[in-house]
DNA sequence: GTTGCCGAGGCAG
DNA sequence: CTGCCTCGGCAAC
């Protein structure tokens, strides 16, 4: 039951691969790397994966194995909606909210992803607001921007074209 | 386009 | 327990 860290390049920075008996159970941003290279085949998979993501490849990360270690009931409801998103969609904090309990909780949803453990992928960057303005994001919403144009959306003055 | 009220949850005091 | 803040939404200027 050892946890065990890694870390990529990504971005302007990296991501910290955090995973556990087998299992994904982190990946974060960092400007600075204090890990080694991926070591398993768990952190190899994925590496190959986020690499090819960054080339502008339409990667599907809903078949790497993850475990949420913390979180309220709500935050991991949010979470396993969240993931379930396929590449280059988008849907609204709203619409999470009205799968989760009901379209009253939109603003908690921003609040659970804002304390999403793990970045890309659980695709908290395909949730926008519901005038197709951006919304927050914990690391920047440069960084927000970054992934969604990777997944071929058209962004100017925070909003999403169409 | 901008303002203002509303909202559930989480947390400091 | 109260008050304040938050990765939103909507109505109304």
């Amino acid at each position: 039951m050892d946890r065990i860290y890694s870390c990529i390049k990504f971005y302007r920075g990296y991501l910290i691969i955090e995973e556990e008996s087998g299992y994904l159970t982190g990946l974060s941003y960092s400007s600075r790397c204090e890990f080694g290279e991926p070591s398993t085949s768990l952190s190899h998979r994925l590496s190959k994966l986020i690499s090819r993501y960054e080339e502008g490849f339409p990667i599907d990360f809903r078949g790497i194995p993850i475990s949420f270690r913390y979180g309220s009931e709500f935050d991991i409801m949010v979470w396993t909606v969240v993931r379930k998103i396929p590449y280059g969609g988008l849907r609204t904090y709203k619409w999470v909210a009205e799968r989760v309990l009901d379209s009253r909780y939109s603003r908690v949803v921003g609040r659970s992803l804002s304390k999403n453990p793990i970045l890309i992928v659980v695709p908290c960057h395909r949730i926008i607001k519901s005038d197709y303005t951006l919304g927050g994001f914990t690391d920047g919403v440069e960084f927000k921007k970054y992934l969604l144009t990777l997944e071929g959306h058209d962004i100017r003055d925070n909003k999403v074209i169409r």
